[in-house]
DNA sequence: CTCTCATATAAGTTATTACTTATATAATTC
DNA sequence: GAATTATATAAGTAATAACTTATATGAGAG
């Protein structure tokens, strides 16, 4: 599954979010997307079997339990990809500072 | 559809590549998608679509013709979105570069 | 050793998406 | 104004994804 696609379900962008802040055991994932979205505990380890899988997380084994971390790889190649586009919008961004300087002067502001 | 699943599609990646490059008319785009992914004149016109529906396009007509043309706002949005896990992969850049560094310094490059 | 957690996987179902061909619409050319 | 060109939309189909419930696996507790 392309990063995209990875990226492209609300439940893995959430899944993702909460491992930035701290690496989770599967159970802690499970309780929170349980109660944001109602899903069920093997959909969840499903989720998380497609970031690991697209190489977004990896998780080690704590006995009985398994600990997910987040691995910004893919979130970069993402990052480099949309890098492309960068130049684009910040120019519609000066020009549109300009339009709103422009403006403002000739309000006298 | 969530900007996201937009960039799921391969045809719409590559879409939005040819878009930041030149403004385009929709045969432009039929042309070079079909001869890169043998996709028919309708099914470019649905991703040209999509990619409307969800602000990632704007088209103008022009007689008999449709110029279609990048907006930056959803891949800037996104780049939000992403701007929260940069500090994570930066970390670990740089210790990579550190690491790189001391191997060719200890094979004495 | 058996029971119970914690997690993953299997199998089945449903909704969605990415195409196709066929057709509609609207501008251009003769 | 009839034929042609440029594009969009409609309808149908097949593949895939996101769930569900049920089950397997494997660690720890008693």
């Amino acid at each position: 599954m392309h990063a995209f696609d990875v990226l492209g379900d609300p439940v893995r962008r959430r899944i993702l979010e909460l491992l930035a802040e701290n690496e989770l055991r599967s159970g802690e994932v499970v309780e929170v997307i349980h109660a944001e979205f109602g899903i069920s505990q093997a959909g969840v380890s499903q989720h998380l079997k497609v970031l690991r899988d697209a190489g977004f997380a990896t998780s080690r084994v704590d006995g009985a339990r398994r600990i997910y971390r987040l691995e910004p790889a893919p979130l970069q190649q993402i990052d480099d990809w949309l890098s492309r586009f960068k130049g684009f919008w910040t120019h519609k961004l000066e020009s549109l500072a300009t339009e709103v300087a422009r403006g403002k002067k000739e309000r006298g502001e």
